[in-house]
DNA sequence: CTCAAAATGAGTTGCGTACCTCAAAACACC
DNA sequence: GGTGTTTTGAGGTACGCAACTCATTTTGAG
């Protein structure tokens, strides 16, 4: 009737007796220290698997005495969605003083490569870890690499360097969500045909590349009737996307959809209203109190979420457990896309 | 440019010094343990609060030495749902046993209040906490409270009973549930009028009251047009479900919608198939590799879903908080209502 | 003021690991 | 066989807190 799911709690004197070492060599393989003959690796490394002992996480954590110290490199800027990790990492602060972690914001341009690689280069050697909203882009690659090759922990957010050796990824499949948005837009836009418009921040950023390349894929293969037009970018600046939106709508009358890819929403939100073109089906992304106004006004139509606090969450959970050396709960770390509309917004 | 989200990190010892106490006396503050004077108590809690002190729980837990224990009391019986909730349980043990929890399975008969009373009332004093799908009954109310005053940390999962003294809920809203099931089943009936049944385990079970309580309301409300039958319980299982189904779809013909509030879903599909009736629109719950066969061949045609990953990671943590006296992530531990359709299969 | 009860201080031990030192043993090589 | 090097053992200290004991001080009631 009981079923129990967990192994008995060994200790490391345990497995030196049963590898029949002493502690100290124990010590050495568990941190793979040199000094040890492969022979007794194997002997010890046997007596582990066998029990499939796990050291306990709290006398490891209080033994190594120093905190661990974590840096989320992050746009600078009022981005809203940037805004909200930052504000449910707020929210964690007990759990993280608690476990002796700190957390650290760094604001930087991530348009800009050389910047965010200098941004990067400058934590070497200071942090346990970092967490990177990254420009896809050969020296920030670089960057990520050095820091790796340093011993720091490093995890992409929101955007991709599949390129680089960082640790982890945390975020959505953005080709999925491209993918999302497009049939949200040629389903919603119905009957009608037309062009399509796409705001994005930078096509460099891999996350807004890979969206709307996910994007245009459904729009040739199941919206033949709509016509998708040149990539905008607006940086993810209200002012930028609203002028070059603007423009673009006074060129084309027959715009019936638009994909705002990053943020700056409300920058398009303003050029839409302004130019009297509220019909268009407008499909952006993230839940904030803007979009949330803008869907409940219906200027916009849906929005693609990913859960900030999750992203922020997972973030730092992955740093944690790779700087202790634990598995990741995939399952659990995995982002999810979710599609919000006027009836179901959280 | 970095903006730190921690404290420093302070011991007891500070705390201490910083009261004007000596450590034995913040120690009987901090476990509310007797022979304080009110006034030193405030002192203590002052310097606490004042430096926003948070014990290592790293330190805390290696030094109370004893393991935690924690009891899943699900339902016997193949419920697909339960099983990938354990299936979860057991992807965490190492995660578990790095921190020297126990997690124990207790099966037993959630549909019978005095088998789930008895199951809960055996518990006592051996667990931690308890983490248990039940059924909203005074008797298992009173066994719930019972386990508290005892100083078990009880968690209701899936199915809440809110008027017991339980410290949490990790499950949906199932109300809103309902609601969705009820918006799903409405839209996709379309235009035609007619009939809706209703196939619940059992009305006893609170999420499965509250589920059809905020269908109906949907119903009533929003869809005029189609009528609800009087709710058929299943227990869950699938001969129970398929036979009452079909004994309903033999009595009439002009049922148009369905909402299957639980599990037993091989039995409803059954029923509908047998009948020849897979136009009717199926909405139920969770998605599993069944209801996943059946969303691809079109008898269902949407699935209400919670994470069952989640919650059995949810249901964990929140123990745990309990058990340490830490806060609860609230935001972390709420559980999302997903609409899955054949389209947005995960 | 006296005395018992209550409150507090001072101290100890142990949890399981990391990290360190130093000495002893085993080994490889000539 | 002797040398130097590598490998291993033994042991200690520290981490921050829980939980305990026992002595001492303070308090309040009479």
């Amino acid at each position: 009737m009981a079923e129990t799911l967990t192994a008995t709690a060994l200790t490391l004197k345990d497995i030196a007796r049963e590898a029949g070492v002493s502690l100290a060599t124990v010590d050495r393989v568990l941190h793979n220290r040199p000094g040890v003959r492969p022979d007794t690796v194997r002997r010890v490394q046997a007596a582990i698997e066998r029990n499939s002992f796990q050291p306990h996480v709290a006398a490891a954590e209080l033994a190594r005495g120093r905190a661990r110290r974590f840096a989320f490199v992050m746009p600078s800027g009022p981005n809203p969605f940037m805004q909200q990790i930052e504000a449910y990492l707020g929210e964690m602060s007990a759990w993280l003083s608690a476990r002796r972690l700190s957390v650290e914001m760094v604001a930087t341009d991530v348009f800009d490569p050389s910047v965010l690689a200098a941004s990067l280069e400058a934590l070497s050697g200071d942090y346990d870890g970092v967490a990177v909203v990254a420009l896809d882009h050969p020296s920030v690659r670089a960057a990520i690499n050095d820091l790796v090759d340093a011993g720091t922990k490093v995890v992409t957010l929101v955007s991709d360097v599949p390129s680089s050796r960082r640790h982890h990824y945390v975020g959505i499949d953005n080709i999925a969500a491209g993918r999302t948005a497009g049939a949200l837009v040629g389903r919603l836009v119905g009957q009608r045909s037309g062009k399509v418009a796409i705001v994005a921040g930078s096509q460099g950023l891999r996350d807004h590349a890979e969206r709307i390349f996910g994007f245009n894929q459904v729009m040739a293969s199941e919206f033949p009737d709509l016509s998708v037009l040149p990539v905008l970018e607006g940086r993810d600046e209200d002012d930028r996307s609203e002028q070059v939106l603007a423009r673009l709508l006074g060129r084309h009358a027959d715009i019936v959809g638009l994909y705002n890819v990053g943020a700056g929403t409300q920058g398009v939100a303003k050029a839409l209203s302004d130019a009297g073109r509220i019909d268009v089906v407008f499909v952006g992304h993230d839940v904030t109190v803007l979009t949330r106004r803008l869907l409940l006004q219906g200027v916009m139509d849906a929005a693609i979420s990913q859960n900030p606090g999750h992203e922020a969450r997972a973030a730092v959970r992955v740093l944690l457990a790779l700087a202790r050396g634990e598995p990741i709960l995939r399952e659990q770390e995995k982002i999810r896309i979710d599609i919000v509309m006027r009836d179901n917004l959280p």
